[in-house]
DNA sequence: CTGAAAGCGCTTACAG
DNA sequence: CTGAAAGCGCTTACAG
C-alpha cells in the first residue's frame, strides 16, 4: 500500500505538505502542487480513509435508522437518502429499529464510537434521553423528536382533511375512519385533519383505531362493515389499512367502489397493483428522504441553516376505489 | 475521551497488557486482568474501533449491495442480513447498484478503502474484472458470481416446475409463461423449470418476456390476453409480473380463477394483499439473507467452510387466483 | 509557503 | 507473563 510517506518522497516534499494539497488547506506553492500532483498519479496513491478518521473524526458515514425496512413506507426513503448520500461522497448505515428503544439506543452509541458523522431517524422515542445529549446532527424524519431537531414531515393533517373531502365530494353518507395507531404522531396528525374535514360536514362517521397491518386491517374493517351496514366510504389512515378494507369488502361481496368507496393515505407502489386501483393521499416520500439527507449533510458539514421544519406537501391519487365526482 | 492509556495508568500495567486484556490475545495474569478489569470499570473506558480498525485492516462493517431496494425483493433481504449481523456485531452498509457496473464497482472500491470485511451482492456482473481480483469475502446472493464466491439461491428450477404443476393440476388448456428479462440467471433457470414440467404434459403454451414490472406486464399481459383468447392460465416468473397479468384479467373482465388462473414467482406481501390472493411459489428471502450473511462472517473471521453453494426450498402459496383441484 | 514533530488511539512483534 | 517501542497512515498546530 503506497501512503503519503510515499508521495511525499516522491514529490521532495514533507507529508504535511502532501497532506495540504490532498485536504486544499492551508498553502502550497505551484511547484509543490505540481510536483504532488505528479506523485499522486505515478503512485497511484489513494489516501487512507480510516487513517484520516482517526484523526478528523468524520468518517462521511450517515446513519439512516427506521423501524423496519420490510415496511413498504421505508425502502423508498432509504433509496432517497442513499442517492443523496452518494451524491455528497456519504455511505449509508442502515438501522431497523423495531421501535426498540434498547435497539435504537446500542445503535446510536455503536456508530457514535464509529465516527458516524451523524443519523436520519424515523422513531417515536420522541423524548429519549439519548437523543438529548447525543452531540451528533441528527434530522428526525416523519415524527418529530425535539425542538433541536430539524424534522421533514408530510403535512399529514392538511393531506387528510383532503382525502376526507375526496369522500365528502363523492357522496359518501357515512364515512369510517381508520385511525392510526394513538402514540403515532402522523397518525394523530392525521386524525385531527379527517376531524377537520368531517365535522361541518354533518355526515356521519365512526372511527376505529386500527394499525398499520395489513391482515389486522381486514379484519378489524370485516366486522365494523358486518356491524354497520350504512358505511358507504372508508378513509384510512395507511395504503395498507386501506389494502385490508378492500380486501374485507371483497370477500363481504361488497362493490368498490360503487356501494363503497376507500381512500388510502401514503401513496406505496402497492396501490396502483390492487383492483380497482387504490385511490390515495400520497406523501412524496423520495422528497423527504431527499430533503432530509440534504439538511443533515449541511448540518454535519456545518453549513448553517436556520428552517428548522420542513413539510413535503401529500398529493391525491385518484384511482378505482372512489367514483368520480357527482355533479 | 479516555483512552487505552489512562486505563493502563491506573491499572499500573503497560497499554500493551491493556490490549492483550481487551483483545483476549497473549497471556495475562490474573491480577493484571484484575486490575485492568476495575480499571475499566472505573473510567468507563470504551475502546475506540476507528483506531483499532486502522490496526487491524477490520471494521465488523460489512456492504449489502443490491439493485434497487424500492423492488419488493431486497427490503425482507437486507431486514435478514441486518439481523443476522447485528448478532455477530456487525453493521451493514446499504449500497443500490441499479445493475450499473461502474457504480458498482465504485462501492467495491470505496469501501474496500474503508476497510470494509466483506460484501453480499446480488448483481448481473457475474464476470466483472473487479470481482475477480477482489480480495476480500464476497457472497453473492440469488445470482452466481463465479466460482470462487459462494452464492445463496432458491430453488428456482425445481420451484418453477412446482408452479407450473399448480397449473397443469387444476386443468390448465393453454399456459402462458411470462419470462423474465433474458439476462437474468434466476429467470433463465424459472425458464427451464417451467419448460421441465411442460414439455411432457401435452399442454400448449406460449413464452412471452416480460420485465419484473407492473405496469409493464399489465400491458404485455392485456395485449397477449387479447390475441389469444383461449389463454386460461398464466405462469409468471414474478409476483410484480403475476399482479400486472391479474389487473390485465380484471379489466378485460376475466374472471380470475374461474376463466384464468395466475401464479406467481417470489411470495412478496403484496400478494396476499391483492384480490384474489395470489398463488405464488414462494421464495424465503428471509433465509437467503440469513445464510448469506452467515456464510459471508464465517469467510470473514476465516473460519473453514467447505460447502460452496446454498440452496434454499421455495414453497408453494396457494391462495385464490388458482382453483382447488380437480379430482 | 514549508517541514519536523506531535498526536489521533490502538495493536503487535520483540526482548526479557 | 509483561513492557518499551514501532507502527497503522493520516492531520495539524507550530516555528521558521
Amino acid at each position: 500500500m503506497t501512503t503519503i510517506r510515499d508521495v511525499a518522497k516522491k514529490a521532495g516534499v514533507s507529508v504535511a505538505t502532501v497532506s495540504r494539497y490532498l485536504n486544499d488547506s492551508g498553502y502550497v506553492s505551484g511547484d509543490a502542487a505540481k510536483a504532488v500532483a505528479a506523485a499522486v498519479k505515478e503512485l497511484k496513491y489513494e489516501l487512507n480513509p480510516v487513517a484520516r478518521s482517526l484523526n478528523t473524526k468524520k468518517t462521511n458515514l450517515i446513519g439512516l435508522i427506521v423501524p423496519d425496512i420490510t415496511n413498504p413506507f421505508f425502502p423508498e426513503l432509504a433509496r432517497a437518502v442513499e442517492d443523496v448520500a452518494l451524491t455528497y461522497g456519504y455511505t449509508v448505515i442502515l438501522c431497523n429499529s423495531d421501535e426498540n428503544p434498547e435497539k435504537e439506543k446500542n445503535y446510536l452509541e455503536t456508530l457514535k464510537k464509529k465516527y458516524i458523522d451523524g443519523f436520519i431517524v424515523t422513531s417515536n422515542q420522541l423524548d429519549a434521553p439519548h437523543y438529548a445529549n447525543m452531540a451528533l446532527p441528527i434530522v428526525a424524519l416523519d415524527r418529530a423528536i425535539n425542538e433541536h431537531i430539524p424534522t421533514v414531515a408530510s403535512n399529514n393533517r392538511e393531506g387528510a382533511a383532503m382525502g376526507t373531502r375526496v369522500l365528502l365530494e363523492r357522496g359518501c353518507n357515512r364515512i369510517l375512519f381508520l385511525r392510526g395507531p394513538e402514540e403515532l404522531n402522523p397518525a394523530n396528525d392525521r386524525y385531527e385533519g379527517f376531524m377537520d374535514a368531517i365535522r361541518d360536514s354533518g355526515v356521519e362517521y365512526d372511527v376505529v383505531v386500527c394499525p398499520f397491518h395489513f391482515a389486522d386491517s381486514e379484519k378489524i374493517v370485516d366486522r365494523v362493515l358486518r356491524e354497520q351496514k350504512n358505511i358507504d366510504g372508508i378513509f384510512a389512515s395507511s395504503d395498507v389499512s386501506a389494502a385490508g378494507a378492500l380486501k374485507a369488502a371483497a370477500k363481504l361481496g361488497i362493490a368498490v367502489p360503487d356501494e363503497l368507496q376507500i381512500v388510502g393515505f401514503d401513496g406505496i407502489a402497492m396501490g396502483e397493483m390492487l383492483t380497482p386501483g387504490l385511490t390515495t393521499v400520497a406523501q412524496d416520500v423520495y422528497k423527504m428522504g431527499a430533503i432530509a439527507t440534504r439538511v443533515l449533510i449541511k448540518r454535519i458539514e456545518n453549513q448553517v441553516e436556520e428552517q428548522h421544519f420542513f413539510e413535503v406537501p401529500v398529493q391525491l391519487k385518484i384511482r378505482g376505489t372512489t367514483r368520480s365526482v357527482e355533479k
